[in-house]
DNA sequence: AAGATATCTTTACGGCGTCCAGATACCGAC
DNA sequence: GTCGGTATCTGGACGCCGTAAAGATATCTT
């Protein structure tokens, strides 16, 4: 019975079942979407009884922040990657667009992500400013590097924030048809994110290079 | 067994459940907020059976669209207000702050208005632009009045869009507590969404004058 | 007055989250 | 190496959910 695909912990008697069932969540998640994904799918889906994930997880929420905090890796990698490939004067704007483009291309994690946020009204520890190497830190880093005034605290807490507010209302519009003629007027997804963004007037400490 | 409280329609027998089932949904909604919102305690609320609502609505998630549609023409009121009371010049920002205002004292509609346009991929009438009076078309006319050119539509539909995504992206994030010591700090609600407004430079045709 | 029709109730089905009692497999101590 | 303890999983149950079908009831039309 034992199939444990990797070499790691397996802690007792089952292959890793935790692990298990939070890929089998994301297989569901991307297949079917957020509706489909029910604590009784998650277990069917490893082959496992509908009570056996409550040995690893409070309930159902419990589940899902750990579905959530891995979207919250991922956005993170997606980002650092971001931040890292482009210019200099491009960071900040290639940040807000990698942000939006992991919403559009993960759609129902995204979804996740926030919905289990609002459950708890505090926002994840991935998006703490006291915690190095949050996405939050990299918007704020790259607004000094840029220029911004380190020492101004709440103004730059604010400019992070507003930032942030930005890409996520884009992210969330993004995704409805509603814009889709935008887009094809811009020729394509990128130049509509760029144009929105621009409009925004988001990054002044771009704009003044 | 009649208690129809308006002089209203009251269509057949009953006295007219269609409007009695959506106040008793708003009434859930406010006092136990989104997931407490079944079509079951709809009905319960209401005092009839669980099958009596689907004399009204097709199913469940129609309820939920005819929910929705109240609050975006309560979303309008607000906004045609904020626009009549404001400066000429306060327009636009105070289209903002009604719209952020609105989503903050209406959390539970707010969220459930975005739902059901999330889940049909498309926005709900009162955010087109080929509907006059609906709070989009309120944004954008409200840009030309300050100056922006009438005639270059696409620049036009951006920057309302932009307008737009920007006060949803505050709305939602206006919620979490992670913002609270931010707004002690600026001394309340109104100044921080004013600040977050201000470094979004969301309103260039405001800030030109 | 009578038939048609819209409204509401009753009953039922499958799926859900969750709990509990029992079975099962591993772990450490002797 | 055996054995008790313990963590892990199964099976079954409960009450809730959305929804469908069939029967009862009140209104509308004629």
């Amino acid at each position: 019975m034992r199939e444990s695909q990797t070499a790691e912990a397996r802690p007792y008697h089952h292959g890793d079942l935790r692990r298990a069932l939070l890929e089998a969540a994301r297989r569901i998640l991307e297949a079917e979407g957020p509706t489909a994904l029910s604590l009784r799918a998650v277990a069917r889906e490893a082959g496992v009884s509908p009570a056996a994930p409550y040995h690893h997880f409070k309930d159902k929420a419990e589940l899902l922040d750990a579905v959530a905090e891995q979207g919250w890796e991922m956005l993170d990698k997606r980002m650092a990657e971001a931040k890292a490939e482009a210019e200099p004067r491009e960071k900040l704007n290639s940040l807000g667009i990698a942000y939006v483009c992991f919403a559009r291309d993960n759609p129902a994690l995204y979804r996740v992500m926030y919905d289990a946020a609002r459950d708890k009204e505090a926002l994840p520890e991935q998006m703490l400013a006291d915690n190095e190497d949050s996405p939050y830190c990299k918007v704020r880093d790259t607004m000094i590097e840029l220029g911004a005034d380190p020492d101004a605290q709440t103004e730059l807490e604010l400019a992070t924030t507003a930032a942030w507010c930005a890409a996520h209302g884009v992210a969330e519009m993004a995704g409805f048809r509603q814009f889709d003629h935008l887009k094809q007027d811009l020729g394509g997804e990128r130049p509509f994110l760029h144009a929105i963004f621009a409009h925004m007037g988001l990054f002044p400490h771009v704009r003044r290079n």
